[in-house]
DNA sequence: ACCTACGGGACGTCCCGTTTAT
DNA sequence: ATAAACGGGACGTCCCGTAGGT
């Protein structure tokens, strides 16, 4: 038997029918969750997106704590996989770095809501102490991601010794969460390719050869 | 009676008790529904935090949703005043800019819970039709701020020509706002500071003289 | 204001709008715990039936227990006045009680689902207390009743003397349930007219002078 | 394989475990039917009586229904053999059914809850068609021996000709499960003991000859 | 401005009837 | 025949936002 789980093809020829209405629920209620957040979904919700009884539902989840932070693992899960999907296709660490930024901007989630790590990050601002851990390492890997690459640019001798990773990661993080915030806010996406536009300027000023593409670029 | 001041509701001599009341309320409502958001707050949290019964909130807001409005106009006033204070001490448009940036890693919110504007606009995602138009003419002031700031900086020869002054806004709001986000998730400002490096960097490159202080930028 | 509550109008100058919904209440629960008795009514039966929520229903009775022994003071009440409206229209004991037979075959009850005594009887067998309690005054006032129009008909020289009241009134609450059940099975009145006329046979055989009716009648 | 041998399932001496162990279901199920209703009556009661888990109760039967059915047919068996056994000692049409008026005072149900018949008949008033059916073919089985027995008494001479059999079957029936209903309410047999009077009472009326008995008469 | 009443509805527990694997 | 798994749904508690009365 071949599940998909996630962003995973796992084989289990054990699966039982309990753990496919498990993957079921949390597909459906990641993006209530991720939509709504913690306090804004209801169980009830889940119930009328998925179809079953409270009963059905807390035979496989605890508590509704539980419940949305698996979902909150599977929606990270899949828009790091959509994020990423394809960066392998470019070589050159810098090249990756701007594949990532594009494919952010042009498809910036599969999940309904937006970013599961900006929008649980600020819907966990207060006690949530398990959803706050699962965003902190979400974004403790998308940076390590980032920062990997940086490094791997350094050692190419393609971005200039001096950068510091870290805050490369944190640059383009930073600006594409925000500008999809905005986007999302203004219902347009100007402001995420803006952000794009200004990433791609970074990243000409932490290259080590300046003028390959310089001259090319038509806002400044 | 209210006069607008600037930034700030001022108490006119004539001010009623039940005017102090409901401003009161307005403030300590505010970083109640800038913490929890608006489904995680309650009318018993802002009864808590007020020392009023249901009926003394009801006497002063319609509903929830309309003191939560005017939470967040208070919220939100109160950013844009901190983060904008002594910004006349600067002169030069990519001064202003720069003390903008400053100004806000070092201040990043007086209210607890972080950004009015970005919780906000994740919070009210869904239906909340009154706080969304809220949130959507905090950015667009802010922006056009921004703007305006960089219009005046090519205006003076300060800023290159070709610069688009939206793209800047953009990448400035975005930038701050999704670090400030990482800041509050990590815990450290660390995320706020590289943020800050690189948009001075972008600051620098828009300028139209490069060479004025990127001899002395220690990082690349 | 005027309140009609059970069967009595009552003037309640206080009534609020809370027992106003309390009486609704019992009034679309009684026929519903009649028909389905105290395991097959659900509270969310009678949600549906009068419109609230489980909060709204809460607030008014403690529990389902509480709610069904309402209920069924309520279907008694209702039943008793069906059945003893308009006796005394009739001013001889033998005729008021063959008034009531009558009354009874006529109109067998206004609550949905049979007599709520014989019902709840039934259904309460086990360990209800409450209801049982209920029942058996409810019985017990029937049994009263009946019992004293017998001695007042011995007191008028109407009834033999020695006729014990007691059995009379068994006799004819136990013949006219029992009929009434087999009826309601049977989907036909048949029952409840032959029992009827067999109740008239054993009051002419406790009236003093029987040959008044008797050459009459027309089946023995 | 089993016999139907008057009214009892007997054992053949071929019968398998299987049917040994669905047969000892049936008779520790039918008490609690009978006491409880169906509603009132869950799996986990059966298994608690049977001591079986409830992949063996569902191994027997298909449904709760089923085993109900079953567990009625069970108990309406051994209600009827219990009240009709012995009537063959009577010879007379009348004495026979003075004699199972007897029998039902006195040994009023060998099965814990009281008359099957009348239980099933008010606790199937909902939509369970199955048990009504089994309910009505029971009182009509009931009815019909008691007619037969009347239209003997008047072959016989011994009962008046114009006496309708099928309301002296209606009144008995009705008078002795009524009064079987007061009687387990009110946890004395008064009621079962003042129907029997009236009921014999009725008897003596539709003989031919009244004279017979009842210069012995105590009570009119 | 307080206080209470009101009805809505979320959450979670428990157990029910049924199915499946063993 | 057992035992666990499964999904349904009942019950009841708690608190929510709101409305009125005082």
């Amino acid at each position: 038997m071949r599940l998909f789980c996630g962003m995973l093809f796992v084989e289990d020829f054990t699966m039982q029918k309990g753990e496919l209405t498990r993957q079921r629920i949390v597909e459906l209620a990641a993006p209530i969750f991720n939509q709504h957040g913690y306090a804004g979904s209801s169980m009830q919700d889940i119930m009328d997106a998925t179809g079953l009884e409270k009963g059905g539902l807390y035979r496989h989840f605890a508590s509704k704590e539980e419940l949305a932070a698996e979902a909150f693992r599977f929606a990270l899960r899949n828009s790091v996989k959509t994020r990423t999907e394809g960066v392998d296709s470019a070589d050159a660490p810098l090249d990756r770095l701007r594949y990532i930024i594009k494919r952010f901007i042009e498809e910036p989630s599969p999940m309904p809501g937006g970013c599961p790590l900006m929008n649980t990050a600020i819907d966990c601002d207060d006690g949530n102490v398990l959803l706050r851990t699962l965003v902190l390492d979400g974004i403790a890997d998308w940076k390590a991601r980032l920062v990997a690459i940086v490094e791997e640019g350094v050692r190419r001798r393609e971005v200039r010794r001096k950068v510091d990773p870290e805050r490369i990661a944190d640059t383009i993080i930073a600006t594409l969460e925000g500008a999809l915030m905005i986007s999302r806010l203004e219902g347009k996406k100007t402001a995420l390719r803006n952000a794009r536009e200004s990433l791609e300027d970074l990243l000409e000023l932490i290259a080590c050869s300046r003028t390959k593409r310089g001259g090319q670029r038509k806002n400044h």
